[in-house]
DNA sequence: TAAAATTAAATTGTGTACAATATAAATAAT
DNA sequence: ATTATTTATATTGTACACAATTTAATTTTA
């Protein structure tokens, strides 16, 4: 293999180890108002779009396991955005609904999309053409990852 | 906007935030022998091209500052990685050399872009494109950080 | 040159990530 | 039905990442 390739993919990785700082950044400046972090951004995204979730199914949507999600969740939790409650069905599980003022975020966060995207400053072909690459290289890593 | 080119966006940010942490688990496989993270491993890819870089330059180029850079240097430092002294001309910077045993590892560690680019399985082709998309991408965002 | 401003690291505190392990509940196997 | 296995969270410990502050050294400025 040539060694420009190997510099080259040298290069992908810290831009890409770089851009996700970058954009967490950019997101830490619009989610200050809501006080959330960006993963706790993304776990109210999710219940959004469809309220009461388990831990695990969360994790299975955010690939992130209970060492990452439960303190995270309880810190939701104290600060009023979520209730976190053993299922009745199966007393393993641990079901995560919105509270009023979770709920209550959607509006103020309504505008956060629209925002960001000026931000980053790319084309529609653009994002389009990064979203199916970045597609197809995490359908390679997350099936590697899976089927260890 | 289009709901959809939103939608997108937030797509785009979860896969950036997703890759990197595929490839970051990609890289704790493949640097498990070596006893390095990756944070530290860009940290030996440096010194492996300049030997002696103060924090501050270290900094710069890897875009963390001493509140990350200094824990994790006095850890590489503990596993005899590195050293770090003050500078004589500039008793404020604080310079990193390698030990024989950090030089040492830039042999081990030859093989790893190598194996690193089969596990992301794409073109040639793919990945120079990939890597301007994230270069203007990079340019915009850091831009915006610096000039605040 | 003495005071003010800047700079480079270090420190403190909060929040992810994740490996490894523990615990308790549910399911499967004998 | 009892035991063994699996499953869903929780816990512990390590390592970033970064905001905010502190400390000490160097420059700038009055």
């Amino acid at each position: 293999m040539s060694n420009d390739l190997l510099k080259l993919e040298n290069q992908i990785c810290f831009k890409i180890y770089s851009a996700e700082r970058e954009i967490t950044r950019l997101y830490r400046d619009l989610l200050q108002e809501l006080n959330v972090t960006y993963p706790q951004y993304l776990v109210l995204l999710l219940l959004w779009e469809k309220d009461s979730l388990s831990v695990k199914e969360l994790g299975k949507r955010l690939f992130l396991d209970s060492g990452t999600l439960t303190p995270m969740l309880k810190r939701m939790e104290s600060n009023g955005l979520v209730e976190r409650k053993r299922s009745v069905e199966d007393e393993r599980s641990v079901i995560i609904t919105l509270t009023e003022k979770g709920e209550a975020l959607k509006e103020k966060a309504a505008c956060i999309p629209n925002q960001l995207t000026q931000n980053m400053a790319m084309t529609k072909e653009e994002l389009i053409h990064l979203s199916h690459t970045l597609t197809s290289m995490l359908d390679v890593l997350q099936n590697q990852s899976n089927s260890e």
